[in-house]
DNA sequence: CAAACTCGATACACTTCTGTATCGAGTGGG
DNA sequence: CCCACTCGATACAGAAGTGTATCGAGTTTG
């Protein structure tokens, strides 16, 4: 018996995880538990289990449930923003930039369907708190600012109308998010083809004021 | 000071609210309390004190939360349905059924933007619980029906494209949903005009297949 | 290599919420 | 007029959630 316990429980390495990876998680964690429950519904143990840890990681990393639901919404938002900034680059460059488009116009993905229940639970948030929609308003306005660089792309005309650019940025975007809605409600959707891919080319080809 | 108590505390006349009243006063509260802090956000002593009632009432009326909330539910859907009801009839029976509908898509009011609230949150809802979704579908469906009624009426020969007809709802509905978020973040927005009052003639007037 | 530090895990105190049991003021039938 | 019934108010028990204090395994530093 008295072996002096050699190998038994093989002194467990548990090489700490660094720090950076471990917040990470808990922002997986949290895109996972809120999707799952909403921001209120979501409790702090149930997004550390999500994530794979326990309370005292949460909260050596963020101060409160407000501030893993900021640093969830800035994560999600630079990835949006990025993928904007990437189709209004590969647009300007392309020959046929429309066709570009109606490439990315595909019917959505998972993964953008899973995005937009957090963007609705960031929308939600935004209607009661002032600050969360300081942020999300500026964080759209970028957003928007690189939709209307692939727009004067598609149709150079618009850079000398900005107030209807402005408007088929709102259109499009409303046509976006409206119809991401009516595909997490009803995924048989998806067989037809995208409303967007549509409606785009008709909306870009009104007549200028 | 014995004074047989003759109109002291004049016995208090509490006729009680009749049971109906209670359980609309319910509703009315949760549709502001829900509106406020959220389904999950919403304690049940909260929807209560917004109602002017007690637990007690809540639970003599209804068995949980969702309870109400699917009371509640039924409730604005019955409202939104009546409204496209009406207008459709107005609208077969207008000589010139576009400037009814111009008229009834003015901007949107304080009404529309706090029913909006109210109906992302149903969305979410229906996004997490099987039984939430189906309900939902089927009021959009029905809704769907009406909307349907409209653009035939504006737009005849749409009856025989029923394919095309189906489109040009989501299309409608999206861009309506997509507008009161964009309104609800950004309260400046209502300065401009509807969106959907400039897009929707646009719409409708493009080619069938 | 040892002392100081970091940071995730655990335990605890406190608050909030839910649902049930009970109470008692109205209400309606006989 | 009385009695059984209804139903909203109140009290209570148990569950769940939050945030802080503490612990101790790793890591860093001199």
């Amino acid at each position: 018996m008295n072996q002096l316990k050699p190998n038994v429980t093989p002194p467990t390495r548990t090489p700490r995880p660094p720090r950076n990876q471990v917040r990470e998680k808990l922002i997986e964690g949290a895109a996972s538990a809120f999707a799952k429950k909403g921001f209120s519904g979501a409790s702090i143990d149930f997004i550390c289990a999500e994530a794979g840890f326990s309370r005292g990681a949460f909260y050596s990393n963020f101060k409160d449930k407000d501030a893993l639901f900021f640093a969830l919404y800035e994560n999600r938002t630079a990835r949006l923003y990025k993928r904007l900034r990437r189709i209004a680059e590969l647009a300007q460059a392309a020959t046929d930039p429309m066709q570009l488009i109606a490439e990315e116009l595909r019917q959505p993905d998972q993964d953008e369907l899973h995005w937009d229940i957090l963007n609705k639970e960031f929308i939600i948030h935004a209607l009661r708190s002032d600050a969360a929609r300081e942020r999300l308003l500026k964080s759209r306005a970028d957003s928007k600012a690189q939709l209307s660089k692939i727009l004067v792309t598609l149709r150079p005309a618009l850079a000398e109308h900005p107030q209807a650019l402005g408007r088929f940025c709102r259109v499009i975007i409303a046509l976006h998010e409206g119809e991401l809605t009516q595909l997490g409600l009803d995924p048989v959707l998806q067989q037809d083809g995208s409303l967007l891919a549509e409606f785009v080319p008709l909306i870009l080809a009104a007549p200028l004021p």
